[in-house]
This record gives structure tokens, sequence and C-alpha cells, in this order.
DNA sequence: ATTATAAGCTAATTCTAATTAGCTGTCAAG
DNA sequence: CTTGACAGCTAATTAGAATTAGCTTATAAT
């Protein structure tokens, strides 16, 4: 209903898809069911609708770190509770991080508007490496070290741990995201990396 | 020199860095040092030229595989080869890997085009799944599965070990693909990657 | 009721980029 | 020599997409 959100959301849509430069106006208004000049009453010109995309990435960015650093403090807070976490825990933690980022709609429109743009740009290519690289392997570097210190895996280094858990996932995503016909195989690969991965580190 | 091959080369830089459809064929010309128009006198369109460099990206990756697959070959035949094949050599094929990817030419851009066009064309899809996950997997499968066979690593399943040492070189590598700067750091967390991975899966 | 504003439309207009026309100089084959 | 085709150029032309102008309607505040 509310045309203004309405064309950043078709626009990120089609953004995700092809890319900023191979959208034509034309085709942001039609999806939103109007008609290419109306776009100019809510947008001052392509490039802004752009601009207010970004905008609300950011925006969302922050709430989401914040919401995760809290969720970060809340496991050390909580540490008792991670005391023996089990083998199908982690594949449930692992394939729902898989699966929250294949198919939040959001989330998955932004990582591919990204992976598109992510080399013209050098704010994009920033947000990108801390959404798919720093802040995953942060949080999980985290959550590991708990483990360690708790006796529950082996004492190696926590960070190359949460590179080679969460790597796969990423990997694994990747594909998914060009070939989505092949989340079936992703599946079962992630459910079998996620069980060796802890049979190889568990203490 | 030859102007032909010379428009294919531009174009590619320029398609890697920006995308097709926000790369002007002016811009092709500049790069090549002659005016648009004449590049007509080459190719009958923009598109023509995407055209010639999917033909020869089809090419190389077809001579690539074939000598990869020879390669492949070579490793079971001449296994007795790597019959204890050191951590420092792990490391080295790794990081050999890595740069390969990271810093020859061609591969590089081709991958940034891939990264950059996957979505908005099947058979790039295809292609960039092959080359960055499919092809890698297979042939470090069968690698590992052979250190497994003469007893240097755990008996576990070596798909799973091929892209559990894999996924993190490949992830590093997009990183450094958006943020070039941060190669160094990747390197030492590469080495550290594949030293850990050495020690949890050695015999 | 009146009016101001918001949000849509059609019909220009402008801008930009791709492509075509048509001319020119070079150079190798005859 | 001279001829033809190749590869370049400048100057149009075309194509198509972004944007603006200006009109219309609905609605909400005065």
């Amino acid at each position: 209903m509310d045309t203004k959100k309405k064309i950043l959301d078709v626009a990120l849509t089609l953004f995700s898809e092809k890319g900023y430069g191979n959208v034509y106006v034309g085709q942001i208004a039609e999806g939103v069911g109007i008609k290419a000049p109306s776009l100019y009453k809510h947008y001052k010109s392509k490039k802004d609708i752009f601009e207010a995309i970004l905008e609300e990435m950011r925006n969302r960015y922050n709430k989401e770190a914040s919401r995760l650093n809290m969720t970060g403090n809340d496991f050390l807070i909580d540490s008792k509770l991670y005391n023996n976490i089990s083998e199908d825990e982690l594949v449930k933690m692992g394939i729902g991080l898989f699966s929250f980022f294949l198919h939040d709609e959001y989330e998955c429109k932004f990582r591919k508007m990204l992976t598109i743009e992510q080399f013209s740009n050098e704010e994009l290519a920033e947000l990108f490496s801390n959404q798919y690289f720093n802040e995953p392997i942060k949080y999980q570097t985290g959550l590991l070290q708990l483990l360690i210190m708790q006796g529950c895996m082996k004492n190696e280094d926590a960070s190359v741990m949460a590179l080679q858990f969460f790597a796969p996932i990423y990997l694994l995503m990747t594909v998914c995201d060009r070939e989505p016909q092949r989340e079936v195989e992703a599946l079962q690969i992630l459910e079998k990396h996620i069980r060796q991965f802890n049979r190889m580190y568990k203490e």
C-alpha cells in the first residue's frame, strides 16, 4: 500500500536479479503498478531510489549488529546453558544459519544485490564483508571459545575453527543462490560437514 | 597489435569491474585506444563482444578441465609420490591455489565478471559453480582419498574434508576480491587454517 | 463548500549511448 | 602503378531510457 515503501521493495528485487545498470525505471514502476513518471513523486531519480535502499540496508545492518552483540553477550552470561552442546544441536544451528541466510527474503535480495554491486562501491564491499565474514566469524569464534573453555571441544584456535565451520556453510549458500535446485544436495553435504566437524573437534 | 583481441581484453576488464550494463562502448574503445565506431569493424554489437568473451571462457574452461583431468589421472598413477605429504607441502599447495585464483589476471577478471553476471544467465551460473565448487571439490576429494588410502590421513569422508579444506580458501579469496588490502591478513589466516586442518586430520 | 496537497496519468522532452554512413589513409597482391 | 579491403576517423542517426511538464482526481483540512 505505502507506495514509497513498495518502490524500494520492487527496486531491490530487480536490482538483486539484474543489477542497477540493467534495471529500467519503467520496470520498477510496472512492478509497483504505476507508470514511470509517477515514481518521481516519491524519489527524485533512479539513483535516489538506490540510495534509499542503501540507507535501509545500513539501518537494518546496525539494528542486526546490535541485536547480535546482545545475543553474544547473552551467550557469555548464560554460558552454563551451553555446557555440553550436542551434535544434533550443532547441526540444527548450522542448518538454521544456512536456511535463514538462504530463505529470508530481505537477506537474500540484499546479499544478491551486494554480490552484484560489490566491486563498484567500497561501502558495499565493506558491508558485504562485515555481514558474511567478519561478523559471523566473530560471533562463532566467541561461541567456540566458550565450548573450548568448558572442555567440550579441543583446545585449538577458535577463530580458525569458526572459519572451518562457517566457510562451508557460506560456500554451499552461494551455490544455492545461483542454482536453487541444488538445495537438497547442499543440505545433505552440510549435515555431513557439521557432524564431521563435531567428530574431529569434540573432546 | 591485434585489435580484435585487445577489445576482448579491455571489455573483460571493464565488465569485471562494473558489469555489462554499466560499461559503455565508448569506454571500451577508449581503453583500446580507438573511437567507439571503430569497434564495429571488429564486432557487430556490444552484445557480440560479450558473447565473444563467453566463447573464450568456454574454450579456456574446457582446456583447463581436460588438463586437470589429466593431472588428476597422473595423481592416481604416480600415487607413490604422495606417500607422506608434509604439512609444509600442504600449506604450499593451499597458498598456491589461493594465490593463483587471486592473482592470475584472467582468472581474476573472469571470476569477477561471473560474480556480477551469475544471476542473469544460467550458463554463467553453471560455469561459476563448476569452476569454484564442483571441480575443486572433485579434484581435492580424489587427492585426499589417496592420502587416506595410504594411511596418512584419518579415514573420514574425503568429500567433506575437501569441502572443509577448500571452502575457507574460497571465502578468504572472496574477501580479497572486494578488499584487496586484506590479503596479508588473509594469508596468515589461511596458513593457520591449513596447519590446523592437517593437525586434525593427519593420522 | 473551498482549497491545498498528494499521487496518479499522458504526452513531451532531454539525455545518453549504441549504431550507421560515409570518408580517408595504408598497405599488400596483382 | 593501381586497386581493393582493412581499419581507422568524424559526423550523423537511431534507439531507448530518464526525467519534466502539465493536467486530473481524490481527499483531508480549513
